[in-house]
RNA sequence: GGCACCGUAGCUCAGUGGUAGAGCAGGGGAAUCAUAAUCCCUUGGUCGGCGGUUCAAAUCCGUCCGGUGCUACCA
């Protein structure tokens, strides 16, 4: 059997993520799981919210609750929503849990043990008022060459010149306003990526072919100007902390950077699966030496994730020395634009998962989103274009294929499977059609390429309304009954098919479409995917057997809805 | 500043050396089972500009213009 383990790249704990956020990493990578469930594979589908890091820490004082509290809110908004999009996790973690603390203090001893880190001084800012160190972004001041006034210490957004926060005139703290900024020693760990060089760049090599262009020129980019040795722990209050056995005792009231224990909780997140099902050692079974040489693991991410997932993960684990997995194959996307411009979460610019569920069903931002996702180059969200999406690929053509095939049966025959007539040249050629398709879009689907494997499933769709219209059986009902019954009878099979073929990607309505001609008989959890030749798929209803014509699977968004949409997100400026 | 990616029909995008493609939108027709849905036909582009390599360039090279991202202490 093959074993497929899936993750996703862990997003941040803090707020809502928006719809950018999604289809780069959560929904593809769901939509995978699931096909690779639908097919029969043992699959792994696992995600956690990222809760590290400088601005949690600073999200949650500006809220005034204590950071653990604050990180806890938000993983259940997050885990909720997740679910309501029909994100079907096997574990949704949290890089704070017990499991992450522990292995990750497993991978630094190991890498403290085999001399890939060392301690090194770095002057950094810090501020008595604040009574933290700042990270160079957080200082902000006079750019000295442009003299535009809210200048980062990492970089002027006005003139786009790098800064080091020294470089900055009138330099403040960003989180109080606080002018006493100093420069102090800070002693950290750093992990010694410069000698991973050769073997990350081997690696990557082996991996060429099978990744996106995208991500090996992110990963060669890095390679190529040189890799630098990383900090790998930082001054915050939350986070996993440094134990005194590393680093000689120096690094007391330190934690490990965000970026140090976010992949590792992919891991982590899998044993607390285990955990929690009482599952025992089964996780390692997943990750760990020769018990998981039949896993072939997929990564999902947004390309600001790929460096973290070409070179900095894959150096912990190599410098590790033990036999922990890499990844197979890295699915990374570009971003996706809001009618022109960027998603922002901090300027609350776009559309979020929460507000996204008040506007539509999950459904069908799952296969808009994806159907459009920023696969070669960023791509671009209009609600026009969403609208009239909606409306042709879901409404018209699948959904009014499901309601006129159905309610020609109910009007006509009674609202059972006609079993009269044989199928004919027609039908032939339908089966013959439908079966290249189908294997096209399961090799689309299999080789995770979405927007490919998204027109060939509406394709085939499309395929059924030309078929309806030679097979024609309103016409044919008058004269001949025989053949409409044919007409009617592969209708009902084809809307039958069309469930699971559309279920990895819209799973409540897949369960609709085939729960109006007949019962769904679920395999672990899933639709599964059709297995048998198109020629028995197509003639698969038993003659007599009842069906349930549904109500109007998908609602239509017309004109003045997206006038009211666009005024109230926003956006077109 | 450096580097990377992108610039193809009104819109969203395929196409990486061999006579310009899809979906939507627009136009014409057919059908009337259905959420006025469907089906057929069709208009439309000097493939960002300029120069080069080649028998042949959207595709390779150079350069310029425009957009986006990264630049390692945001994640």
């Amino acid at each position: 059997m093959t074993r497929i383990l899936i993750t996703s790249a862990l997003p941040y704990v803090a707020g809502v993520k928006h719809l950018g956020n999604l289809v780069g990493s959560m929904l593809p990578a769901d939509i995978f799981a699931r096909f690779c469930r639908a097919r029969g594979h043992e699959t792994l589908a696992i995600c956690a919210t990222d809760e590290h890091g400088a601005p949690v820490e600073l999200a949650a004082l500006d809220e005034g609750i204590p950071v653990a509290d604050y990180s806890a809110k938000w993983f259940k908004v997050q885990k909720e929503l997740g679910n309501q999009f029909g994100l079907s996790w096997d574990n949704f973690g949290r890089s704070s849990s017990p499991q992450n603390q522990e292995l990750t203090l497993h991978f630094a001893r190991a890498l403290w043990k085999n001399g890939f880190l060392e301690l090194r001084t770095t002057k950094q800012a810090y501020s008595p008022t604040d009574g933290r160190f700042l990270p160079d972004r957080y200082v902000i001041g006079t750019c000295p060459h442009c003299g535009y006034e809210r200048a980062r210490g990492d970089q002027c957004e006005n003139c786009t010149r790098v800064l080091d926060p020294t470089d900055l005139i009138k330099p403040r703290s960003a989180v109080s306003g606080a002018q006493d900024i100093e420069i102090r020693d800070a002693t950290h760990l750093f992990l010694k990526q410069s000698q991973f060089v050769d073997r990350l760049r081997a690696w990557i090599d082996s991996h060429k072919a099978n990744w996106p262009q995208l991500v090996t020129s992110i990963a060669y980019k890095w390679l190529d100007e040189g890799l630098k040795d990383r900090g790998i722990t930082r001054d915050l209050e939350w986070g996993i902390p440094v134990p005194d056995d590393i680093g000689e005792g120096k690094l007391k009231g330190k934690v490990f950077y965000v970026w140090f224990d976010a992949p590792i909780e992919y891991i982590a997140s899998t044993k607390e699966w285990a955990d929690k099902n009482g599952k025992g050692d089964a996780w390692k079974s997943w990750w760990y030496g020769d018990a998981a040489k039949d896993v072939t693991y997929w990564e999902f991410m947004g390309k600001d994730n790929v460096p973290f997932h070409t070179v900095g993960f894959p150096v912990t684990i190599m410098a590790s020395g033990e036999p922990w997995k890499l990844v197979d194959r890295l699915k990374g996307f570009n971003w996706l634009n809001y009618d022109g411009g960027k998603f922002s979460t901090s300027g609350k610019r776009g559309i979020f998962m929460d507000k996204a569920l008040e506007v539509a069903p999950a459904d069908t931002w799952r296969y808009y989103l994806i159907a459009n996702a920023p696969e070669s180059a960023d791509s671009n969200f209009t609600w026009e274009q969403f609208a009239g999406t909606i409306n042709k690929d879901l409404a018209d053509v699948l959904g009014n294929f499901v309601n006129r095939v159905t309610k020609f049966c109910v009007a006509r025959f009674d609202g059972k499977v006609p079993g009269e007539g044989a199928y004919g040249d027609d039908e032939n050629a339908l089966i013959a059609e439908l079966e290249k398709r189908t294997q096209q879009y399961t090799a689309f689907l299999e080789a995770a390429e979405f927007r490919k494997a998204l027109g060939e499933l509406r394709a085939i769709w499309v395929a059924g309304n030309e078929y309806m219209t030679r097979a024609a059986p309103w016409t044919h009902i008058k004269t001949d009954r025989a053949k409409a019954a044919v007409g009617v009878r592969m209708g009902l099979n084809l809307v039958r098919l069309f469930a699971p073929l559309s279920w990895p990607v819209m799973p409540q309505m897949a369960v609709k479409i085939h729960q109006a001609i007949a019962p769904v008989a679920y395999e672990n959890g899933a639709i599964a995917w059709p297995r048998r030749p198109m020629a028995q798929e197509l003639d698969s209803l038993k003659a007599d057997a009842p069906i349930n014509p549904p109500d109007v699977l998908f609602a239509k968004i017309d004109e003045e809805r997206v006038a009211a949409l666009k005024l109230q997100f926003g956006g077109g400026d």
